[in-house]
DNA sequence: CTAATACTTCAGTATACATTGAAATATTGG
DNA sequence: CCAATATTTCAATGTATACTGAAGTATTAG
């Protein structure tokens, strides 16, 4: 999952998971898309990659980019959970190093 | 929400959200439980708090931190939003660049 | 005011990341 | 094999990030 945090923080990556998001890719499509540099794309889709946030296949001269979306539904669960699973966990109470009082001045 | 992706893309600060999951906490009691030392830890907490994940309070001497689970939310909805909206895009039936065969050798 | 505690800011360093041009690799077609 | 196209790998660079010790700020108590 480290990976896939990782790949997500970067707003380029964002936007070439939301152009694969219309359907299959080239590399070179994606590097238009983007406005970026076929070297840095290049990068980044090898991040995407190692995250198993998509996929690559080869077709004829292409290498063809589709979304992976086994993962996203990982980062949903994990995400909910920070949000939901409040009450399996220690749900302090009182601040242990608070005495009682703040102060009243 | 750059600053979120970001935010959660350290595994030193999803640790520390897993431990707010229980309550308020002190800095103090957080630099303790995730393992690093007060100045590294108010600095995670800071980009915590410029993502808006975490709310800050001063109690007395104490400053106690608390989840903000509402960027949580809007983090959800993206993410959902990269696995079902595929039908309001383009949704390319076939790639521009692939003639149409992709060789027989 | 002074001392103690809790936390943050400063200054410096080491590492990770994004980007680029040039060279390398893979596939297609003559 | 040679040329053309598509993409990746290499090498280098600038910037961002994570961490550390020392100094600074805030609050409480005497």
């Amino acid at each position: 999952m480290q990976e896939a945090y990782k790949a997500i923080a970067d707003p380029t990556r964002r936007r070439i998971l939301k152009y694969l998001r219309g359907g299959e890719r080239t590399a070179g499509e994606l590097a238009e898309q983007a406005g970026i540099g076929r070297t840095a794309l290049s990068h980044h889709l090898m991040v995407l990659k190692l995250a198993d946030l998509v996929r690559v296949e080869r077709r004829g001269q292409f290498q063809v980019y589709s979304l992976n979306t086994t993962v996203f539904q990982d980062l949903l669960t994990e995400i909910i959970g920070w949000l939901g699973g409040m009450d399996d966990q220690e749900t302090t109470e009182e601040l242990h190093p608070v005495e009682d009082k703040v102060s009243d001045a």
